[in-house]
DNA sequence: TCCCATGTTGCGAAAAACGCTACAACAAAG
DNA sequence: CTTTGTTGTAGCGTTTTTCGCAACATGGGA
């Protein structure tokens, strides 16, 4: 952390550019000079920089933001990959519940995982990473589905044949239908040995800055737990998809807000 | 237009906040210091400001975008009212066409997105909101260019490099320039594969209080179409962008009034 | 261990910014 | 038609900041 005070003069300029960006309204050179106290020659100055770069642009003799900012946000979004972001909050979630976390995405009607985290305590699980599950009988699977825009989950639940995994297994689309309603209320699936006998599974979706699913997030134990133990596994995971979605840039409050 | 290049300093690290962004794996203080021909030294202090301020940030020990980008550039989408007052007719567009929507800005000799609607039936694109293209051979570049002022196009067209991005990309200033005539004289404007293969757009501009053209509006689809399908794109297209003109509170009756 | 890459600090020479004045272009007011 | 105010440029002496050097930490990897 270099506390070094000594490029004044970029680092006003960037304060220049904050100030441009909180006026919503645009902002005329006496304003900026009244906020950093600068003579109004020094502030063209800076208002030349930013504006040949695009940074700023001048509307009806105001100076507003200009599209660059929005040209670095698109770079900035091709960099941030949701795996990325999302591994270390993975390796906390599955250390602090002492139990296997999984990261998938939706590949037409299953889904994929993209990472698993494992503890000396975790199970051994079909899952590996790269590896495909149905996603109607995950819960990382109703995790997505249930968030996706509705024309595209009836091209989805077409393509899908409800076969049974165990006894458990919901085979009939009108109660999985029902099913996913009840995710979308609460925020969260669940999975109780409806795709491998005896493995009990809690997701929460996790949405990118434009407010849409991107991949879900699980935890996986034994069925016989406690109550108590569900609860706290619906807690942390869904905490956990809340702060990667955060990280992603999205804009959502809570799972009942709307894309975009 | 300030052609003032006292500014030298900010200018340079704004420079440097472009270099930083373009490079998605992140950059080394040495590559930085390669590029721009300066010191060490005084690439750490331009990179300390950065940081401080949340453009920048350190990933690995390389420096990469910050989130204050993505900050600034929702701010930016949040002044933009032609965006708010789009979208649901975008949206509306979309859905009765089935394909994928757009909504775009000049930025100098490019355009930059700033809307994106997709349905489920829509093509996978090079295209993000905040991604930019050239003006010359997009169909949104090419309905805004026809309808600004005369010497604001001179001062574009002078900017330009006609690089042929498929052999159906016009390269050729004259011809592009009898195109444009064209496109102001039907109010809308084509691009068939001249950007991306096989990708066939419509679009019309949108005008605001002034009668100023503030951005225009597209659909995508595949090239292989009928000429039915195609007009009644072209019907759709210029359909929503003269409502969109009218919640503007445009005051032009039909494209070819004049602006103001 | 040494080495090399990475990051931090002190300082003088050199360069840039600051802000003064002046001035042009334009609009609104008198 | 002049006056007054607003907005943006330009030149230039003075003052402040930066630049780049060298020296100095730090902290792995061969």
């Amino acid at each position: 952390m270099g506390i070094d005070n000594r490029s004044r003069i970029f680092e006003r300029g960037l304060e220049i550019l904050g100030l441009i960006a909180n006026k919503r309204a645009g902002v005329t050179v006496d304003e900026l000079c009244e906020e950093i106290r600068l003579h109004r020659t020094s502030v063209y100055r800076y208002l030349g920089a930013l504006v040949r770069e695009g940074y700023v642009d001048r509307k009806n003799g105001k100076y507003v933001l200009g599209t660059k900012v929005l040209e670095l946000a698109s770079l900035f979004l091709e960099r941030l990959d949701v795996r990325e972001t999302a591994h270390p909050l993975l390796v906390e979630l599955a250390e602090k519940l002492h139990a296997t976390v999984h990261l998938a995405q939706l590949a037409g009607p299953e889904i994929i995982y993209i990472d698993k985290i494992e503890t000396h305590r975790s199970l051994p699980l079909y899952s590996r990473i790269g590896k495909k599950a149905p996603a109607y009988c995950t819960a990382l699977g109703k995790a997505l589905l249930a968030f996706i825009p509705p024309e595209r989950l009836q091209l989805i639940l077409r393509q899908m044949t409800f076969k049974p995994y165990t006894d458990r297994t919901v085979t009939d689309p009108g109660r999985f239908f029902e099913e996913l309603q009840e995710v979308k209320r609460t925020g969260y699936a669940v999975d109780k040995g409806e795709h491998e006998e005896g493995i009990f599974c809690v997701a929460a979706p996790i949405f990118d800055f434009y407010g849409e699913p991107v991949a879900s997030v699980s935890v996986t134990d034994l069925m016989r737990n406690s109550l108590d133990k569900e609860n706290r596994y619906v807690k942390e995971v869904t905490r956990t998809a809340w702060q990667i979605s955060f990280a992603l840039g999205s804009k959502r409050r809570t799972h009942l807000d709307g894309g975009r």
